[in-house]
DNA sequence: ACGTAAGCGAGACGGTACGTCAGGTCTTAGG
DNA sequence: CCTAAGACCTGACGTACCGTCTCGCTTACGT
């Protein structure tokens, strides 16, 4: 009666009353594999479920929102993927920043995750609460260090600091957002610019 | 639940051979008007359709896409609606323009277009395609003629049009999927870290 | 990964704004025989809509409640398979037509699809509205003929019909609902007891 | 939604290896008001172990089935709350007593419980057991009683005292089933064919 | 003048996904 | 040894949309 996707797969059971961490795991990477396969229009919990062996119950007991497992998914991957650097001027840390983290979209799925939270954050309250308050402060905390570091070297007015911050995620969400980080060609100019002390 | 727009309205019959201007009409107004009360989430072609007293194939016969259907709404609304100011110098431009783009936002439900349009880019191929292809260019002309006037008048260098018109769609992307388009202290700090000159 | 039964099963089609006889069909096939087969516990529209390759939201617009497709299903197998006997005496007729109707609901799976709607009618407030005000009335008319024809004959008293009619079906439920349709023997003593002349 | 019967209630702990008399009755309890308020449909288990502070697994290993926590509920109701009449003549103590027991289950959810043991007993080959092994035997032995003492005065055959039986029980899940206990007027009619004298 | 072709509304269709609830099973902690 | 607690998987619930399809109608146009 019960179809098994996989009859041979040994059904996982409860581990009596904790949080499993193979069905975690399970979990998160089914849907990491998702969304990176078929992007945010093909993904869905129930196929995170079928593909995790896990009950749609546990996912939605974990994660209610369907942002909160984008979160969750990007959290672990960008676990010091991208390097803080210190080149000496607030141009050529954002450059080298910026690089890096193209780097990191390009080579893994998490630039999709990024947009799938963008995309959700317009569907449902509840994913732009998230965006807001949890996943910008936290994501963009490297860069913001950038800018603090550079405004106590004086490169810049420390009044200043959220409005280029402000502009730096503008520009590349803009250009995540359009499928667009393959040329880099532009981005030194770029941040050059958001960089520019103010004359 | 379902607001019939007349509930005793005469249905609307086939004019012929030719598209009827009374349901493509009834289609772009249900669409727009149900986009504005609930947002992309709350979108459905189904919806459109019974409020626009129109047949799913109709609908679909004309815009093959919702991207497409999106882009004909905000066609629509933006006519004309955002004038483009000359204050002599870009970084004024561009605040004037940005002023009255996010008045405009705030007053129709145009943004609302704008972010479904976004969302659904990273759903469909074919919506970032019109995205990029289309809808981008067009909308996004009268800003570049401020920056290219800018750079006539040798104020930025011609090379930098492209890079400062990204930070500047970029900037406005941001503040608007993140819902946060009414705070316009920050502006004028931000049009002039665009607009600065090249040191 | 959806487990078409067939899956060679030439998917059906939409034939436009009209049921399709052929839907109709497959559905109430499979839900007989799954009730036939798993009983009413087993019983689940979504095990329906699967063997009948039909979507589920096509048999709930058609059978908004369990109920409903109960009695379709019931419908369609009563039809003529319990003839109306003349034995001259109201016990005889009612012996005649108990044992007609046990033969017929131990041959086919109908007894089940009865049970399972007074089953449903405990769980449902539309159910006992459909079995009390359709239902009943419907199926139960033959016998109520039986008993008028008798009070005609002046057999019994026009006043008990109901009453006598009452017992009878109570007595059917009973044997019905504690699966003990097989034993007969006290079957011509019960028909006595109900048909007996007021003394 | 969820109605915590006591919010701040101190957890109940276990009181090593035995059976708490505070968990069982506060199961019983829970089940029987739950029972009560939202019928056969609203009933599970969840629901009662979440009313009673109790962990799941404690209900299933007293009562293994559905059927067995039904039985144990009327088994508390029930008790005494019937008295059996003598009046002399069969159809009098018929009367009397399906009276009493009628009023019994308007006042007290007690027939709910009925109905839903025999919904039940549709689902579960168990509770079937349950109703013909034990539920039905020690219920009507009164009614049983006043047959075989109207046997022992002549008043009936000895050997239809079972047939009789079932069409009174027949007749009284009739009514039951189909929520129909409140009109009476029918009843003396209606055990007088019961309690007829064989001519 | 008239047949044909197209547009149109309606809505049924097979699907997929949604988010929730209930059913039972399992394990650990603790008395 | 038994209880308590809760996490777990399964599967069903009823609903919303999707995009397709077929109907029956109406009108304009080409012959």
């Amino acid at each position: 009666m019960t179809a098994l996707q996989f009859p041979t797969a040994p059904r996982r059971r409860s581990i009596g009353a904790r949080r499993s961490p193979d069905t975690e795991r399970a979990v998160l990477t089914a849907a990491r594999q998702l969304l990176a396969e078929r992007g945010y229009s093909g993904f869905s919990v129930d196929e995170v479920a079928r593909r995790a062996n896990a009950g749609k119950p546990t996912i939605y007991r974990w994660y209610p929102t369907k942002a909160d497992l984008f979160i969750a998914i990007y959290a672990e991957e960008k676990t010091a993927a991208v390097p803080t650097p210190d080149t000496g001027s607030l141009s050529g840390d954002l450059l080298a920043y910026t690089q890096s983290l193209w780097r990191f979209w390009r080579a893994h799925p998490a630039g999709r995750t990024v947009c799938a939270l963008i995309a959700e954050a317009q569907a449902s309250e509840a994913a732009l609460g998230a965006l807001r308050g949890k996943f910008l402060p936290e994501r963009t905390l490297p860069v913001r260090l950038l800018f603090e570091r550079a405004a106590a070297r004086g490169e810049i007015a420390r009044e200043e600091i959220e409005t280029r911050l402000q502009l730096w995620i503008g520009f590349n969400w803009f250009r995540l957002l359009t499928a667009d980080i393959d040329a880099e060609e532009a981005l030194p100019a770029t941040m050059r610019i958001i960089a520019a002390p103010h004359t």
